[in-house]
RNA sequence: UAUGGUGGUCGGAUAGCUGCGCUAAGAAAACUUAGUGAGGAAAGUCCGAGCGUUAUGGAAACGAGGUACCGGAUAACGUCCGGCUAGAGAAAUCUAAGGGAAAGUGCCACAGAAAGUUACCGCCAAGCAUUGCUUGGUAAGGUUGAAAAGGCGAGGUAAGAGCUCACCGCAAAGAUAGCAAUAUCCUUUGGCAAGGUAAACCCUACCUGACGCAAGACCAAAUUAGGAGAGCAGCAAAGCUGUUAAAAGGAGCGUUUCCACUCUACUCCAGAGGUAGGUCGCUUGAACCAAAUGGUGACAUUUGGUCUAGAUGAAUAGCUAUCGCUUGGAAUCUUUACUGCAAAGUAAAGCAAAUGACAAGAACAGAACUCGGCUUACAGACCACCUGCAAAA
RNA sequence: GGAGAUGUGGCAGAGCUGGUUUAAUGCACCUGACUUGAAAUCAGACGAGGGCGCAAGUCCUCCUGGGGUUCGAAUCCCUACAUCUCCG
């Protein structure tokens, strides 16, 4: 059985913005390779004063762990780590359009992996 | 009665699905069950306290900063309450950094004679001289400016002037009322003090040591090391060598001085140090609710009851449905006018009463050690009390 | 969370011991000269908004916003907003 953990170290945050991302409307999506060994999904939330004042922060970053909870265990790759980055209208934007841009987004960078993957075992 | 004013309350509700933090119980763990979980401003960080560190206490001076009508409330305050004065308003009511300019210094551009001991023009007198010049007197008149030596009338004078007088204004003293600021159809005196600026320096009175929970206390990976470490003398320094064992000294809140006191000073350790990380600080408190009593009131006292968030990449939610609220609104409906015998039709309006498909909207804003205030932001809804202008009845 | 600093034309940046006045200076922009043309150079002009005016011109407002002190505020005081820096 798998277990979301929420990334709380920095330098964690650094590592994965150094691997891929996909920006949408409604939020923005990176991902890179795990280093843990064990089955559990790591999952980091980012949002940056740019997009308002607390309370907008606050929300947005609930509303993309609700986002997260519901698609994750659906569509994420294992061994991935993923962090989702909020944008002006990931507050306020309707929630079955966010939904959309977040499954769209991990499926575009899932493909990354399986490239990625596929490059490195025929070398 | 519109409007207006003051004070206060609220800041959508219910259900379902999926989730989060903390506490308690159970469990080896995963986890399960139960309880609980954000505001009036949690905000800005503008003041005041608690609490903590600075080893400790006291005194004085200097420096720095703050407050400023009077009295009270309070742990304290720059807050609050009650009053005074001045201003705004028709009133309810609101606004005000509102001490001192005869302690001293500075500044007051341009203009103006003059911006603080000043005579340019004018008026008057005297002298010279011949229609001007010099000297003196004068603040009634003129010009400038934001600001120019109480106002007005009469007397008076060479011309004038509180020089004198009446009235008004002002200041001081007394009386009365009040704890006081202050007030007065009160009495007396002064002839009137020759501006403004203290959010310029300053004076007077009172207050404040500094830094802040990233304060601070404790545990303690990694890493480093067999040593750590003070003074004096010699050599240019590193370093080495020598010497000293108790005295002078050094340290102790912006500065200085004084008094007391403490620590250190050559001994100490088998570990030291205190980084990553963690624990505590952390929520029972000048707490909240209710009643009674005292007080005009802020508030105080007593009694009874309650336990009510503790996160740290930071929980307290995400979505859906229904209802309620606000705005717009097809249409119904109502009213009025016209046509018509009538049924009804057409047009306009929604001021009085009622319904309403559908659409849109729902503020400011998120605890971060804790309280008391202030300031600022805020869709909308409600309650209580007060005022009574214009207009209408 | 706490502590501090700064806001002036299109940009940078003086003025902050109050004294008329868009307000020094540099860059940019505009016009002219030089050049076959451009750059550089030289000379000149040059803030924005509003009112009046045919035009030339002239008047008013603006130094982050709002109040206050003062005869007078970019400057002094209060308050709000924005930007930036530091503290583990």
């Amino acid at each position: 059985m798998t277990k979301i953990i929420v990334f709380k170290k920095r330098k964690d945050f650094l590592r994965v913005a150094q691997a891929f991302y996909v920006a949408t409307h409604n939020m923005v999506l990176q991902a890179a390779l795990s280093l843990s060994e064990t089955d559990n999904l790591f999952v980091g939330y980012t949002a940056t004063k740019k997009i308002g004042n607390a309370v907008c922060r606050n929300r947005s970053k609930r509303r993309l762990r609700a986002v997260a909870h519901e698609v994750l265990p659906v569509y994420a790759l294992p061994n991935v780590d993923y962090i989702f980055i909020a944008r002006n209208s990931t507050a306020s934007c309707p929630y079955s359009e966010l939904k959309k841009d977040t499954i769209y987004a991990i499926k575009r960078i899932n493909k990354n992996f399986i490239q990625d993957t596929v490059e490195t075992t025929t070398d």
